[in-house]
DNA sequence: GGCAATATGACACCGGTTACCGATTGTCTC
DNA sequence: GAGACAATCGGTAACCGGTGTCATATTGCC
């Protein structure tokens, strides 16, 4: 095991003729250098393939380079993607990232991040939904001197400290799309209360029927879990309904494969007989039969938004807080079978698989 | 925000009376002190609340306590099981995970990786399929002086710097069970050339079919990218075969998905016509219609075996390397229709929705 | 009283940082 | 051409918050 001990400052220094002052301001790119002296600091910095120890740094600095991400588990792909941001924006920076998921139903939920945020010195945290709703949460953060930036589903903190998707309009963009397909009797699947996500998708399905000006028929619309058996208990209540709903907007993509189920198996033909729309764009939506339309959060771009403004106060205030959902247009959900009495059902697709044709319709790809 | 600056080991030693270096004793758990002491200091550190400062400790201590997740993504919900299970076992610790997704095709990779690992002086990292399975990068870590522990699916490495999962084992066995349930014919769709993983499940069909003492037909064999389109593909070719094989194994869900589409958008009924197992377990495969029976990885026991391995030197030789996968039976594999020409197709299955039954067979949900 | 075992403290050190002072050189001003 | 001034860099020291080494003080025991 090749151990020989990682060159220093000092090694730096000795080998430059420098001083480990001088080495210490070109590492820091300090403005009252000489242009020679630097360069022949990094020659020596590049031969030896030195790099600066963050340890010491950072307690010499009497801050660290950590930012941790706390989550509990929303979706895998979710997750992941936040990562992926979060290390696009770090990348070339000295931050790294450490993660930490945590179990929201925890009694010692707050002493277990207070822990881990006072034994890793943390810099900052992302928190990601349902635990970056929590107030309590995020204000012990702070006090522990660690900037906070939530990622939600609405506003729930100023801008600097935010990332947000508007999922009410996202919602009620779509929802108006489907009574623009000509549905008029649109079902509804709630997410569990508690989760502002479910709040302010309600809130759109709501907004997007009145835009439509059609009716919210409680026979028609069910409060579920999150969870796939509660899209299927769905499934058996709206579809029991007479007359039985032309579209359903379900809160996630997990209760629309649920409600898909129950369709499919009473013989009901998704698209033509009903339409479907999810919330997520979960890797499920793309690999069920049909392809599901649904809408999906920038993830990665909130994310990097997000990284921006932890380690850069500047940026915080410059960067978006709000970002826009896009509809995810796939073979699920297309022109309503009645509509207009003539026409043969299509799907309203961008993507889907099989024999699905696109429409030119009403563009909605982008919910303003 | 209150910035009042973290107790210091000073502030403990001047408060509890004692030198520095009785505290650092305290913290260390040495077992040369005086019990009394002990908890006079223990007091004075609940009082304050003082947590050690670990960029500090890792400066003197020549060593750093972050483990480095390194992966390319394989899918999601593997990702972060791996996470979970790490942070169990390293939650009582002073080690934290630090992630790094990488991308596997670029040319930087190696230099990305060597650059992190440097910049934040990791302890150790582990590396997940399939960029596991490249030595050059484990190699270079080795030599970076971090310990490395890799997740395959087969022995890639010494049992103390492995997690495995026997593939070959547990398709076998999947595929036998397939035969005992009647099925003569067959089908394969392998993995993309260049993963270990997608040889290691080669092998271990070729090995099932053997024992059933039937043979490999290329007729009903397809080469997928693991993606799901390569599984659409592969349901053109197999099922355009005569006679049509009565039973898929996929090398994953994502693909099995892709021939399901197929299969079904040809009328062909899963599983009273075909039986479809699938790898992996993603929550795709749970969601679609049928449900869908595929092998499973034991991910948080690998995970926190792995965790072990890297954090402690002595449970790198006596936690298990190599784990079995879990056969989760659901409805899309069952009986074979004209196996005894008498039966009536029943879904064999653990846990489907819908009408399946749960039938006695001979149990395999674990393999040997 | 001598000696070993036990308990504790003084001090340097890990690899960076800032603070402060001072030296050298070059440039500008009169 | 002398003096003032700025720019550039070095030297020294202290410090961040822990740890290792080694010496020392205390205790118990024969």
């Amino acid at each position: 095991m090749p151990k020989e001990p990682k060159p220093t400052i000092n090694d730096v220094a000795r080998l430059s003729g420098v001083s480990k002052k001088t080495v210490s301001r070109v590492i820091n790119k300090s403005p009252l250098l000489n242009e020679a002296t630097r360069k022949k600091v990094e020659a020596v910095i590049a031969e030896l393939g030195y790099v600066p120890n963050p340890q010491a740094r950072a307690l010499a600095l009497r801050r660290n380079f950590l930012i941790g991400l706390i989550h509990d588990n929303p979706n895998a792909q979710m997750v992941l993607g936040v990562q992926e941001g979060i290390l696009e924006t770090i990348r070339d920076t000295e931050f790294a990232l450490v993660v930490r998921p945590v179990d929201r139903h925890s009694p010692a939920l707050l002493d277990d991040i207070r822990h881990f945020i006072e034994q890793q010195r943390l810099f900052g945290v992302m928190l990601l939904p349902p635990i970056s709703e929590n107030d309590e949460l995020a204000d012990m953060c702070r006090a522990l001197g660690c900037t906070v930036v939530r990622m939600g589903s609405a506003a729930l903190d100023k801008s600097e400290h935010l990332v947000a998707s508007n999922d009410r309009q996202a919602v009620a963009d779509a929802v108006y799309w489907l009574s623009e397909l000509g549905h008029k009797r649109i079902g509804f699947i709630a997410g569990p209360e508690g989760f502002r996500s479910a709040r302010e998708r309600e809130l759109g399905f709501a907004d997007g029927m009145a835009r439509a000006g059609l009716p919210l028929d409680p026979a028609i619309m069910a409060r579920g879990t999150y969870r796939f058996e509660s899209g299927q208990a769905a499934g058996d209540k709206l579809l029991a309904a007479t007359p039985r709903p032309t579209a359903i907007f379900s809160s996630n993509d997990e209760m629309a494969a649920g409600f898909l189920h129950r369709a499919l198996g009473q013989g009901i033909r998704v698209p033509q007989d009903l339409s479907i729309i999810g919330f997520d764009n979960t890797a499920t939506a793309a690999h069920i039969w049909p392809p599901l339309t649904t809408v999906q959060w920038p993830i990665k771009a909130m994310a990097r938004a997000a990284a921006s403004k932890l380690i850069d106060p500047a940026d915080a205030a410059s960067q978006p807080s709000i970002f826009l959902s896009d509809l995810i247009r796939r073979a699920s959900a297309a022109t309503c079978a009645g509509a207009h009495g003539t026409d043969a059902p299509a799907p309203a697709t961008q993507d889907g698989h099989g024999p699905a044709e696109t429409q030119p319709l009403t563009p909605v790809t982008k919910s303003r």
